[in-house]
DNA sequence: GCCGTTTTCGGCCCGACTGTTTTCAGTCG
């Protein structure tokens, strides 16, 4: 644990996962670890440093940080650690608690293993699985074992690669500490950061600097470095708090248009780049840096037929948010506000329907009310408010509203969240049913994915691109970096047939609405124009589509 | 542990799914 006084807000949420997740283990009162688990969501998506709220003495405006809570932020951004977790920390190994991590092994589960089988890491626990020793617990079938096994294999799998969401604002901050370094005149984001790929297994850098030396020298000294892994003349390369790599690659200023050629790109651009002796360097820096993956850009680039790519500013709604109705932050004015903010001509509410409890989902009768509310609300807040709902899509494909309540609504967007777990040609059918509806507009996240933690569900892409582009439906790129859903892959895919995408960040707080970029760059990366993004469109249009 | 004009205690998102259980516990969203 890092003694400076400069801990981010990932590091002291750790601390707090920590202490949850011993907790849990030891079957304390679930509310109390509920509030943790709470504290540690609200510390990853806060939207400034904890140091500096805590410094400027407003931890009491964070929800759901009370009395205790504070107090340990306080202690763990003064000292690395606080006196409960001091406390807590050896009652359960920390191989014990990893193993929470692991879907389908819950706390109960956990406990079990270790006190019945003396199983302390997850390695332990393949070999217990793999050996049949797993099922002399009780309530353990044979079922349960390759469960976990297939967890633990995915687990590995996901486990080092960084989303996009917690990657790009650290290589932010790194960047703008390097460009303030007086011997350097030019510093870049490069590598996977810089290309916008969902996850990254580090972070690459490049400046230009009248003193490599210095420029090495003040980056290892940041305070978000941990510690210097190696260093030479021209490249450093140090872990952050929080475990994440990063490189910092540097050049004389003469020579740095060179090294961020070389950098930018993956290597099998660069491997295709210098196979291509005719295509010049002038060319090749036309080639947007999202999408030197070698898929084509180097060719389009020799024959002039590189794509104008969607950028944040080309957006001019955000239509799919939610608001305190449902599992949103706050108020549809709030909302409207903030989207207005951004600069867009419309947005949407869309707050979740009746089947989903968990979020308190909307009967129609509060559904109803809610749009009365939006019309009354619309005329003093100078933005167009779609009237909607995020529908879910129940196991049969049928829409969880009936259709004349859809109707009433201006956008109705279908989302399978529950019952994904059919084969291939149900899930199939179910989506494609749910965009025969000629009430829905548009599919949100179509794969369900959760980068890092759920795989995405098994349906045929080629079949729900065939029914969207017959029925005139859109998909979504949902810009939350936790989903990037659809991926790039399918984006272009889609793009390519000629199905209208939005873009959505499906805000739950005000702040939500900055994660758009994120959605951009999958975007690009699938060379996506503004033509194929439908919510680039003036209000006249948009609308006119929605109620075509 | 947090929260609150039904405040200083007693609630706190609640139903579906899965596998194993013989009537339900654990996990998840």
């Amino acid at each position: 644990m890092s003694e400076s006084g400069t801990l981010t807000n990932g590091e002291v949420a750790r601390v707090f996962e920590r202490i949850a997740g011993i907790m849990e283990i030891q079957g304390e009162n679930a509310f109390k670890i509920r509030a943790y688990r709470n504290a540690v969501e609200t510390l990853n998506t806060l939207p400034e440093p904890i140091a500096q709220v805590a410094a400027a003495g407003r931890l009491d405006d964070i929800p759901g940080f009370g009395e205790a809570i504070q107090a340990k932020v306080k202690d763990i951004l003064a000292t690395g650690t606080t006196a409960l977790y001091e406390r807590i920390k050896d009652k359960v190994p920390d191989g014990v608690v990893e193993m929470l991590s692991i879907p389908g092994l819950g706390a109960k589960t956990v406990r079990q293993v270790w006190e019945g089988l003396k199983i302390e890491s997850i390695a332990a626990l393949e070999i217990a699985a793999q050996s049949g020793k797993l099922t002399e617990l009780p309530g353990m079938g044979e079922k349960t074992v390759q469960k976990i096994l297939q967890s633990i294999e995915r687990y590995r799998r996901y486990s080092g690669r960084i989303r996009i969401g917690d990657a790009l604002p650290l290589a932010e901050s790194l960047i703008s500490a390097i460009q303030n370094f007086p011997v350097v005149s030019e510093a870049h984001i490069v590598g996977s950061v810089a290309r916008g790929r969902e996850t990254v297994a580090n972070i690459n850098l490049a400046a230009a600097a009248t003193s490599p030396a210095e420029a090495l020298q003040g980056f290892t000294q940041l305070p978000q470095v941990s510690s210097i892994v190696s260093q030479d003349e021209r490249s450093a390369r140090v872990v952050l708090h929080g475990g994440m790599e990063a490189d910092l690659f540097v050049a004389a200023p003469d020579e740095f248009a060179e090294l961020l050629d070389e950098r930018i790109g993956s290597a099998a651009y660069n491997e295709a780049r210098r196979a291509q002796t005719e295509v010049s360097a002038d060319l090749l820096k036309q080639v947007p840096m999202e999408i030197r993956e070698n898929g084509g850009e180097i060719e389009a680039a020799l024959a002039g037929t590189l794509p104008t790519l969607v950028t944040l500013a080309d957006i001019r709604g955000d239509v799919h948010a939610h608001t305190t109705a449902s599992d949103g932050k706050v108020t549809i004015q709030q909302m409207a506000v903030a989207a207005k903010a951004h600069g867009y001509e419309y947005m949407a509410i869309t707050d979740h329907s009746q089947s989903l409890y968990i979020a308190n989902g909307l009967t129609p009768d509060r559904l109803r009310a809610q749009i009365a509310e939006i019309r009354a609300l619309e005329d003093s807040l100078g933005i167009r408010i779609f009237t909607g709902s995020e529908v879910d899509i129940k196991a049969d494909g049928a829409m969880d509203f009936d259709d004349d309540l859809l109707q009433e609504l201006d956008i109705v967007i279908a989302s399978a969240h529950m019952h994904n777990n059919q084969d291939k040609d149900a899930q199939t059918k179910r989506i494609i049913k749910a965009i025969e509806n000629p009430n829905v507009d548009l599919i949100a996240h179509p794969s369900g994915r959760i980068i890092n933690r759920r795989d995405p569900f098994d349906f045929d892409f080629d079949a729900v691109v065939a029914a969207a582009l017959r029925t005139d439906t859109a998909l979504e790129i949902n810009a939350a970096p936790e989903r990037l859903d659809m991926s790039d892959v399918h984006a272009r895919q889609a793009g390519a047939a000629g199905v209208k995408i939005l873009i959505n960040t499906d805000a739950h707080s005000i702040e939500n609405y900055d994660l758009m970029r994120y959605g951009v760059l999958v975007a690009r990366r699938a060379w996506l124009t503004p033509h194929n993004v439908f919510n680039t469109r003036p209000l006249a249009e948009f609308e006119a589509w929605l109620h075509r």
